[in-house]
DNA sequence: CTTACCTGTGTAAGCGCTTACAGTTGATTC
DNA sequence: GAATCAACTGTAAGCGCTTACACAGGTAAG
């Protein structure tokens, strides 16, 4: 046996069936063209082959790629993991497969890896949030590939989004918090800069501390990566102020799993001692102790609209809708009234 | 402006440039073999015109890809995420892409997803495990795709591998809590079917308790899917035998952090009325109430050593070697020795 | 018996790149 | 001054597919 194992092509196909290769290409693609009998054959002889088409020489010669690409800030933690495996799973359903990069909340590294999967011949991209260089949009337009924005919802509706209102959302949450009569709040809060979801949450508490005759400005805020250790360190830094906060709002469940891990290692009791809120609901949120009081973001099903979103976008060439989901409240253990004194 | 924008290719680059396609490309690949005021011309009219290869077009004319497919089983929890965060960085750093893939612990899935990165011209592939059938290691071989295994130690070297003795490890972790006194021991194990990880660990245990004079056969095992719920569902189910088990034992840290969440509902202090053991050592294990006693796994490391094993393999057409990696107990407060009555 | 049409198949022209090979030029050597 | 060579650059043949178009043969309609 020589070691120059030949990987057999369509060429091999056709020649071994007997027929040409636009029938066996038909096989393929459009069975519904081919005669019974030559299908039949034609098949036999791929399996026999063992014949696998090369995707590359596909994608070139048919401007098709069936593949959706999507780019994430983050695949450490589990905030996009529910979404994405249901925009996967909607994805599959319709026959597309999924590319999936992490662009590690970098903006440069997010249009690179654009760029690779546009190079990559990606017939439609989802991209989180809305917040990047005009010169992005510009490029997928040129380009002529659909986007479809999620976990955001888009302020002038220029471009296909599916997401919600992360500023109405946790203003809602703030909004509960003052009523429950907590007057020191202090924020752990995501990186703003290049970040709308982010920007949104934060902004979501001081307009309700405005609308209830508070200072914003005067809101403690420390604003880190999304890791629990990062959570846990700025929770110890608001904790060391004279007077301390009375509830800890967080810019998700990350930074809360951090913060009630903290308070614990502190001596602090949650929530005797101090609240702690989160934002997402993962699954996480549940399973600590104390429960975690966060807003629920439908992610599922953001997940499986955006896909069909883009999939129709895709296929009718439709400008795409922007869809607003609504959250709600998961009010747990971690979150309590102001006792007073 | 029309709407029939054109994307422009590399011969239009030639064609502005004043140079042959040839010579273009030379510049986009072999800069070395083009005059620096060629150059210098030809990088100006790319960046004037917007030009970004085509990466299919590519692939198909040099028959490499300069990209690596992974599949793992899941995507879902972060057993995996820290190891191929590692394997992507190191990746990166020597000019190779990564596209992942998720198998659902589906042997028929990642056999379809295998074919795919094949097909899409992967230049080599790593995958966890290595219980998969002789088939797939043929079709690997007859195509020259080399290929790593991961988070596992083959039992014959005849794969290039890159992991841990799952068996050994678990078993190191059995005669712990043995020592300590535990004789009522239970196990929430993954699905052995088709898992080698999972049976390794769970044969670890019964290995340890017949070095122990144990009945390795009157060990009570549920198996479950990774999942949270699943072992909280799991751990309700064990505790209620009677008598109850002294210590649950979990296959890994998702399933242990569900038990720990599901003792709480019922009331029972842990470790105080049991005990609990996972693995992996996720993050997760030490911000959990109380932190959880594992088995620590260099994921990381595991991470690196694997690309750099692959692109060893892709560049030097080497053979591959097994790498066995050293893990350690994560001694933590959920297991603690069994109190005399 | 034409004419028209439908079904199934083949022919061949690309898709956008890379690269072996073949020049062309100017500098260097004897 | 001819020969040698190095440094660039161009020509053109694919890579493995899809698909517009052409064509053959059979059926139905006039």
């Amino acid at each position: 046996m020589s070691d120059t194992t030949h990987i057999p092509t369509l060429d091999d196909v056709a020649r071994v069936a007997g027929v040409s290769t636009a029938t066996v290409s038909r096989c393929l693609n459009e069975q519904q063209k081919v005669s019974a009998k030559t299908l039949e054959r034609v098949m036999k002889t791929i399996n026999d082959l063992g014949y696998t088409p090369n995707f590359n020489a596909r994608a070139m010669a048919a401007k098709r790629t069936h593949t959706i690409g999507a780019i994430i800030p983050t695949m450490e933690n589990a905030i996009f993991a529910r979404g994405l495996q249901a925009f996967q799973e909607t994805l599959h359903a319709s026959g597309y497969n999924l590319l999936v990069s992490s662009s590690a909340y970098q903006p440069d590294l997010e249009a690179e890896q654009i760029r690779a999967l546009v190079a990559r011949g990606a017939d439609g991209l989802l991209l989180i949030g809305y917040e990047r260089g005009q010169d992005i949009y510009d490029y997928l337009q040129r380009r002529g590939v659909p986007t479809v924005l999620a976990w955001t919802s888009h302020p002038d509706g220029g471009h296909a989004s599916v997401g919600f209102d992360n500023c109405a959302a946790m203003r809602m949450l703030a909004d509960r918090v003052l009523a429950m009569g907590h007057r020191r709040i202090a924020v752990i809060s995501g990186i703003v800069e290049g970040n709308d979801r982010a920007e949104g949450r934060l902004r979501g508490i001081r307009e309700s501390l405005v609308a209830h005759g508070q200072d914003p400005d005067a809101l403690p805020v420390i604003q880190t990566a999304y890791e629990i250790e990062n959570g846990a360190a700025a929770f110890e830094t608001l904790m060391a102020q004279d007077p301390r906060p009375t509830v800890v709002m967080c810019g998700n469940d990350v930074l809360a799993a951090g913060a009630i891990s903290r308070a614990k290692h502190l001596g602090l009791a949650v929530p005797e001692d101090v609240s702690i809120t989160g934002f997402d609901d993962i699954e996480l949120a549940s399973i600590l102790h104390p429960t975690l009081t966060t807003v629920h973001v439908p992610h599922r099903d953001m997940g499986c609209i955006a896909a069909q979103e883009l999939i129709d976008m895709v296929e009718k060439r439709s400008m795409g809708a922007t869809r607003k989901l609504e959250v709600s409240l998961a009010m747990r253990e971690s979150l309590r009234p102001v006792v007073e004194p």
